[in-house]
DNA sequence: TTGTAAGCGTTATCAT
DNA sequence: ATGATAACGCTTACAA
């Protein structure tokens, strides 16, 4: 079907071992004899069999990529990420897809089940030579589902692994929630509700301390009243606001943009507009923040760049095999994006 | 490192064909040595490796999946649904991010440099043994991206390819506008505004002959009036309703949610409520449609069936050869979407 | 500078 | 029922 390098060799009257060492640049080659096998690999266009080649240097340059379920909206930038990474480096993708939410609902990280597919899944692109494989999850938390002693490295993108040789990928959000709480702070605003997520939550564990960092450097004394706990519904968001404005704040910190969305419920309901009469922001900038109105002022996670990190990573300890020392956990940056639900204060 | 298949043969005292027939439930075996050899398998956690097996094969169990941009909101589902059906038939998939929009803006399908690209990600993908393509578009047009005469097949996702070899999945758009209308009719609106898109769009065509072929079915005159022109556009939509409105519609058909969403506006705007008022109705089921105020009735496109159709379409190929015999062209249907933007009307 | 040949881990053919 | 052995297409010592 397709040409072999034995052919081309044939084709042009030397050996294999030369026709190789040219198409990988290795060993001395004369020009003439380079130029003359050069030009019948292109006419002829062989491109090298790369299952041959992968089975002869036992490495495959490519990584597996074990997502949790496709369809979860951090999915594609981190996914999109890691390909840009790859593609800079010349590795190949091989993508699993687990489905859990689809499979098991939304517990699924409770069951044991999954457990052992994703064992399962990692021996077989063990078996299938890849070089290294990146977990993707599909939210953050402590994950442990990557068997020990694996002969390959790991890294867990979006979740804590709970051990030192699979390096963490997460997002810093604690450092997001200081950057937005800043940003109203800034604007003078100085009493800030918070409606949080719920209350076992990593996530709004670290937003809430965050958000104690950012008053604390600016002297405000922190008033528990003034946080209020949601379950990151939109109603949640809505119903949290009834206590909160008994504080009467400037500023609603919502700790995700759907809470948000139910903040902009609650001040239409009662005559007020988001972004004049009360300021409001939200956090995640899940794509229909931009269309509220007025569009939100957010806190965007950095999901290319934490695809793009655990792609670096993956990599580096690939090529430089044990020397290189991998950090056992990298927290990446959000972004602050501003649109027009914060206004001046002027108190 | 890991073990090999000589290995197991010496540790259990018989050759590799045998273990080798044994793994593949090939040949006579007696059901003393399958035990034996089966045991030692299992205690070595012997896997075979998949990278010498398909050299052997010259098979790979793995489709190559080109995605135009994996951030593109219909991407993830379609790929959700290719990896359901590679999940079932037991492919593997490997990905390639073409990540067209971040690189070339949108006009990338009218460059060529892209489609260089493409051919090289193809041969690569060959090189790597798969079975099979599937190239993924990012929205639906006729797409020519595809080299002739490859050695292995090709499915098109989301786009018409211009060939007949190459088999495309494509949404039916003219029967999710004439189902929509049906649903309109059947809730006796009978004078149905359309805010189409843009006017050379593939969909604009389609869609509008499902809404006349709805109409014709219920003998209601087709009022070219009655239809608009916008752009995709949020904005476009507001405004075109300033024209749609003179001839009083009692609903209103967007030819997308965003569309639709702009419609809300002009009717808030003018102290109407959408779905009391006016009944309107989207297209596309983005995320935000539900979050609407009311939410919006539109209609699904069939995302993660055109991922699972392709996947059938190409292991259909694979698996019969040359004997099976592709459809050049499957249209998936869409599925109406009922929320809370359509009243009853009562003339 | 170039060629010979072994071997990567399988499967498959043909003996035994 | 089992075993030798030749491929699959490449890379890589080592030899010439």
């Amino acid at each position: 079907m397709t040409m072999t390098i034995k052919e081309i060799a044939s084709l042009t009257g030397v050996s294999v071992a030369t026709v190789s060492n040219i198409i990988n640049n290795k060993g001395r080659v004369g020009e003439d004899t380079r130029a003359r096998v050069e030009k019948v690999i292109r006419e002829h266009h062989y491109r090298p069999n790369s299952v041959a080649k992968n089975l002869k240097t036992k490495t495959s340059r490519s990584i597996g990529v074990i997502a949790e379920d496709m369809t979860v909206f951090v999915m594609p930038e981190i996914i999109d990420g890691i390909t840009e990474c790859c593609e800079e480096n010349d590795y190949q993708i091989l993508l699993v897809n687990l489905r859990l939410y689809k499979k098991y609902s939304d517990t699924y990280y409770k069951t044991n089940h999954h457990r052992e597919r994703v064992k399962a899944e990692i021996q077989k692109l063990i078996s299938m030579q890849v070089d290294g494989i990146i977990y993707v999850a599909a939210h953050e938390r402590v994950n442990d589902v990557i068997p020990k002693n694996l002969p390959i490295p790991v890294v867990m993108a979006y979740s804590f692994s709970n051990r030192g040789e699979v390096p963490s990928i997460v997002v810093n959000d604690q450092g997001g929630a200081e950057k937005i709480t800043e940003y109203l702070l800034s604007k003078k605003h100085e009493k800030i509700g918070v409606i949080a997520g719920k209350k076992e939550s990593i996530h709004t564990l670290s937003r809430l301390e965050g958000y104690q960092r950012a008053l604390l450097r600016h002297q405000i004394f922190y008033d528990p009243d003034l946080v209020v706990y949601g379950d990151w519904d939109r109603q949640s968001g809505h119903d949290a606001m009834e206590n909160l404005m008994k504080k009467s704040p400037t500023a609603i910190f919502a700790m995700n943009d759907v809470m948000a969305g139910g903040v902009y419920d609650w001040l239409k309901e009662h005559e007020m507009t988001p972004g004049k009469d009360v300021a409001v922001v939200g956090y995640d900038d899940q794509v229909m923040s931009a269309y509220e109105n007025p569009p939100l002022t957010t806190v965007g996670l950095p999901l290319r760049d934490i695809g793009y990190k655990a792609g670096e990573e993956i990599i580096g300890m690939l090529s430089s095999g044990d020397t290189y020392k991998a950090e056992s956990r990298i927290d990446v940056d959000c972004r602050l994006c501003e649109r027009e639900s914060v206004f001046d204060y002027r108190g």
